[in-house]
DNA sequence: AATCATTTTGATAACGATTATCATTATTTT
DNA sequence: AAAATAATGATAATCGTTATCAAAATGATT
């Protein structure tokens, strides 16, 4: 479960475990630099597909195709907004008690799961309706 | 929630109909043009932004940032390994049955939702326990 | 310590899906 | 028919990500 990580890699852990919110490649990239430990935008996607494969952080994927990091522990339920791309993060999750995906779980080893509810905010909803 | 659509929003509605699977841009804009009624790629995002908009088709983007787009009313739980990037298809939903994000329902317009479950296929598994 | 092999790194080019631009064509309204 | 509006398509631009490759760092071997 554990790999020998490089670096790079317990930077940027680091960094995630102390910020404790999702964060894109691109702003670790400007924050590692603010804190004078800056390392090179290819080693940072490397760190990242690196600790991904692990397991030990997540992705999310916008439908813009920017993806967000944070750590595998940490919750992973939105509610996103189709129109201005706002995710609002949920306190609760209704599957983790479950024994969820159970007959797959044996052969597919599963790092962690994310659930995502789309549709629009309050003030897209009204919005859209006006400019229609 | 059904507003006035344009030819092009019917062919790529119609076709996923037929098709009934997710499918990408590129590979409608392909299917399209093999069935002779080839729409622009531009007239092919527009027309699936106004789809999503309203609700009719639903959006997974996967980690490379690919979109696949499919009707809202077909299932979206996965199993997606992050080797691979190849997603298998859950049959039952642990949380359609419960009031699923209850309060925020109220003032969330939710149109659907996609439950992904991440982590490791078989093959993968062995490939990286191998190469490492 | 010096040499060699391996790993890690960073600057930059390449990639590819998506979006913006803009002129043209179709449709609707007056 | 004329004017206004909407829809379309070819193409350029955008931008997050990935590949390339040479340099630097690290570790092993003599
Ligand atoms: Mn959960
Ligand atoms: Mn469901
Ligand atoms: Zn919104
Ligand atoms: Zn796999």
């Amino acid at each position: 479960m554990s790999a020998p990580k490089t670096d790079s890699q317990q930077q940027i852990l680091a960094l995630l475990k102390q910020l404790n919110r999702e964060i894109s490649a691109q702003e670790l990239y400007v924050e590692l630099r603010r804190r004078s430990q800056s390392l090179g935008l290819a080693t940072i996607y490397r760190a990242l597909k690196a600790l991904k494969l692990e397991g030990t952080i997540q992705t999310r994927t916008l439908s813009n195709g920017e993806s967000f990091y944070s750590l595998a522990e940490a919750e992973q339920h939105y509610l996103t907004c189709l129109n201005c791309g706002k995710s609002i993060l949920l306190e609760n999750c209704p599957i983790c008690q479950e024994s969820a995906a159970s007959r797959e779980q044996e052969h597919f080893k599963i790092y962690y799961h994310i659930l995502d509810f789309f549709g629009l905010c309050p003030s897209c909803q009204h919005q859209i309706h006006v400019e229609s």
